[in-house]
DNA sequence: TACATTCCCAAGCAAAATAGTCAAGATTTC
DNA sequence: GAAATCTTGACTATTTTGCTTGGGAATGTA
């Protein structure tokens, strides 16, 4: 298993294609807009998504991408395994001969890890992040500041000062 | 939670350590020979473990490394952390203001899973590790298999056929 | 048909992280 | 004092990440 950002990125998006399930089609420039995320980067990652049927697309005008399923039936473990190609392990990722053609002494502890957070992580559904109440505080938010957005072109962002809490 | 190679090593090499207790302080010479591991690698986790208190040090001839406290009362969770520095989600580790100077849509996804992880790791002990069948059938061919490498200068590995069962 | 909008795809690239090397030193034992 | 061992820091190579660029292909609309 392996949690990187790009898997975060993945949860995201979806998370988000969920909250505007219903809406029609969603476009790719909207959930970028909305999460802040790189366009090029989202077609990177959707294109895994959809390999993986957990996203439907439509081109053309009116087009973009719809979940593959019901949000209760896509689980966060299969978003981030369709992101992150290799879900296991680097070095003896399920080959018995990590090391002097043995297994490595803590093979088996990596591999009963990964089922562990593997099961966690499917028993998550979007739907289930949907009904958590920060979630959807969150997302109303977002899709107010989302409309102000539109209207200005594009938001500068030079140097915003992030760190202004700290020190 | 960060899981990469980086924690596995100092796992793998807390564990070898563990095997090996009772017969003095154990160098990382013999450490990094018997799991695969360069010595200048293991040297720079062990200064991380060391900080820690996860292992003691002797110096001198005759010196090495031996646990900092009982096999039993050490967990795989905390030799991660030890190593892997970052323990929180890469982006908004902590931070409130992920995105828009709002929490991020997973944020609380991602702390959860985290403490999720931590809580299982920080149940397993090195001694579980040692309890565990598989681990002392290994580590018995690894201190017979070590006692051959030591006459032998080198092992030659120039290439080794490793995707000959593949195709 | 033209064209704008959207998905699709591949190559490349900078920054960071990972995994490892090298070199010099500090302690201790013999 | 010489050898063994830990200790430390700087340096390097490789991989991964996050992102850009630049082109397509499909499709709805005028």
């Amino acid at each position: 298993m392996k949690l990187t950002t790009k898997g975060r990125y993945a949860v995201t998006a979806m998370l988000d294609l969920s909250l505007h399930y219903g809406e029609g089609p969603i476009t790719l420039a909207d959930i970028a807009q909305r999460q802040g995320i790189s366009l090029s980067y989202l077609e990177q990652l959707f294109s895994r998504l959809r390999k993986k049927s957990l996203v439907a697309s439509v081109r053309g005008p009116g087009g973009g991408y719809s979940l593959g399923r019901d949000a209760d039936e896509i689980y966060v473990g299969e978003v981030i395994s369709a992101v992150d190609e290799n879900i296991d392990t680097t070095r003896c990722n399920g080959a018995y001969n990590c090391h002097n053609n043995e297994r490595c002494l803590t093979h088996e502890l990596w591999s009963d890890l990964s089922s562990q957070i593997y099961n966690y992580l499917n028993k998550i559904s979007l739907q289930d992040l949907m009904d958590r109440k920060t979630v959807r505080e969150v997302a109303a938010r977002q899709d107010h500041s989302n409309q102000e957005e539109v209207s200005g072109l594009e938001v500068t962002l030079a140097d915003e000062p992030s760190d202004l809490a700290g020190a």
